[in-house]
DNA sequence: TATAAGGTATACCCTAACGTTAAGGTCAAT
DNA sequence: ATTGACCTTAACGTTAGGGTATACCTTATA
């Protein structure tokens, strides 16, 4: 199939799926007028990147998981890794996003939202 | 002072001081030998910076904060909006990390993480 | 057959917020 | 005179593509 009804079954753009081929995470034949031609084969592997995509990895990333994905050989081990060390990076992304949140949340409601210039959030950004 | 001291005060890089004044967020004196001097009103607002980008705030939203913060006449309304704007998103990015954080949970315990090929996480990332 | 529509190609610029060299100028101390 | 710490600008790298420009290919319709 071409790139525009590959982009469509995965729902991504084509320039997406042109971008992994720039960056080596994919390959695809070229037909003789060019185009790009993708298999079944394409298909799977692009389905998986969107998937571990969806889960937060990388690019780079995604690219370990693929390696691991194409080698019969692989231990659960590794990837069990990878996953485990998202796992904890998102744990710490959630823990400072809630830590704002916490921060934001007491000047907002400190903050009487009128017309008039006085305002305890710029205040406390303001402090000396 | 010069832009060390400053960024020592601060504990920022001289690269995002200068790269504040290069996008027009701060700007500085110069001394006769071109070096950047900055004075108690650069300190000030460089602060009230770094506390809103602490925040969470963009570099584009400190602007505007920055803008109230100098305005004698702003409405505190407008500060409030701003920071509930940012708060509401934050709520929205850390809803978005719990779920990804619950799905890779589900795979990470699935997986024995052994040294032997077959793997849950893979096995769903590759699913039909 | 000419043309319009739509798919495909490459290639370049843009994003956020700096980090990171590179290459050179300034200043005080040794 | 030299060292070392500091200063300067310029410009490319980062992430994951989005957007735009220009041009070629294919097919359908007038």
């Amino acid at each position: 199939m071409f790139i525009k009804d590959l982009s469509k079954k995965l729902k991504i753009t084509t320039r997406a799926i042109r971008h992994y081929e720039e960056i080596g995470i994919i390959t695809s034949k070229r037909m003789e007028n060019n185009y790009r031609y993708f298999d079944e084969s394409n298909l799977d592997k692009l389905k998986f990147l969107v998937r571990a995509r969806k889960l937060g990895f990388s690019l780079e990333e995604c690219k370990e998981l693929i390696k691991l994905f194409e080698n019969d050989n692989r231990k659960s081990e590794n990837v069990r890794n990878i996953a485990k060390n998202k796992l904890e990076n998102i744990d710490n992304q959630i823990q400072e996003l809630k830590d704002l949140k916490k921060s934001l949340e007491w000047l907002v409601q400190k903050c009487p939202g009128d017309g008039k210039p006085d305002c305890p959030i710029i205040n406390e950004l303001a402090r000396k």
